[in-house]
DNA sequence: AATTCCCCCAACCGCGCCCTG
DNA sequence: GCAGGGCGCGGTTGGGGGAAT
């Protein structure tokens, strides 16, 4: 793409940070706040490419940022939320104030997987695991992650609205309509909301058209074409505005009309998707 | 006590999206 | 409308440390 890299690669450090660069950048942010990545260890003292400093104050120096254990109450919620979100870490993180993306995203691949594995759970389509190598069966009928997505790709209509349990299958044209417009940050866990108090994860679902009409043409090639699933898939909830999603991040819900949205009722006790 | 193995996590890399001129 | 810059995200890697032998 002739992209200029992010930085002088022969003249910044690599590797773990030192406590004095730590410090820098502490004391940079600090003073100044964040933002202007690129500019900012230059700025700062700090032989380092940009995108590192704010991956370290992202990760590791943010002073909001919770360290120690999840708890189990988080464990199911992260894997609610990859259910619904797939491998959107930066959203899952968003609804776990404190936590940061890499962290829920290491922690699923070391913790949550032997977890779900262990309870007979595919990880990446969250069904069940039957005998017979379903994993392979499930890539072969097109349910395993997509690579560039990071969702699972759509089953066929009306195949997955009523998985057994304890299946959560979620198409990923799935979406959710937020009561509110309050939802902003879609990343960094500093937002102030109280933890996805009204979330509800237990989806009323429908088939709907693709949540973002894909730019990509892989995407686009995998699309039938627009007008067919508009046909198709009469009603779309839209899940992005709560989850933080900005406009144009991973859903056009802003673009598209409202008249396409609704809200999601309570399921009933014993009621499942 | 020494060595090997394995796990975990911080950090890197490449890509896609958004914004701006 | 287009191109380039900048930021953020997701996948991957490599080193440190603890467990096992």
């Amino acid at each position: 793409m002739g992209r200029s890299p992010c930085c002088e690669k022969a003249h910044t450090n690599k590797g773990a940070w030192t406590k004095e660069e730590d410090q820098r950048l502490i004391a940079y942010i600090k003073a100044h706040g964040e933002g202007c990545w690129r500019s900012l260890p230059k700025a700062a003292g700090l032989l380092r490419c940009g995108k590192s400093c704010r991956l370290r104050w992202m990760n590791y120096l943010r002073p909001d940022l919770k360290r120690g254990n999840f708890t189990d109450d988080d464990d199911e919620l992260i894997i609610k939320l990859h259910a619904l979100l797939g491998n959107k870490w930066s959203l899952i993180a968003g609804q776990l104030p404190g936590r940061t993306d890499n962290e829920i995203k290491n922690y699923w691949n070391t913790h949550i997987k032997r977890k779900l594995l262990s309870r007979g759970i595919d990880p990446q389509t969250h069904r069940p695991l039957s005998g017979g190598g379903s994993a392979a069966a499930a890539a072969a009928s097109g349910l395993t992650t997509s690579s560039t997505t990071g969702f699972p790709s759509p089953p066929p209509p009306q195949a997955s609205i009523r998985p057994a349990r304890p299946a959560i299958a979620i198409p990923p044209n799935v979406m959710f309509a937020a009561p509110s417009e309050d939802g902003h940050s879609s990343s960094g866990g500093s937002s102030d909301a109280p933890r996805c108090p009204d979330l509800n994860l237990d989806l009323d679902l429908s088939v709907g058209p693709p949540c973002s009409p894909p730019k990509t043409p892989a995407a686009a090639a995998s699309t039938p074409t627009s007008q067919q699933q508009q046909q198709q898939r009469p009603t779309t909830i839209c899940l992005c505005y709560h989850l933080g999603v900005r406009n144009g991040e991973a859903c056009s819900c802003k673009t598209t009309s409202p008249a396409g949205f609704r809200f999601l009722r309570p399921l009933e006790e014993g009621q499942y998707i």
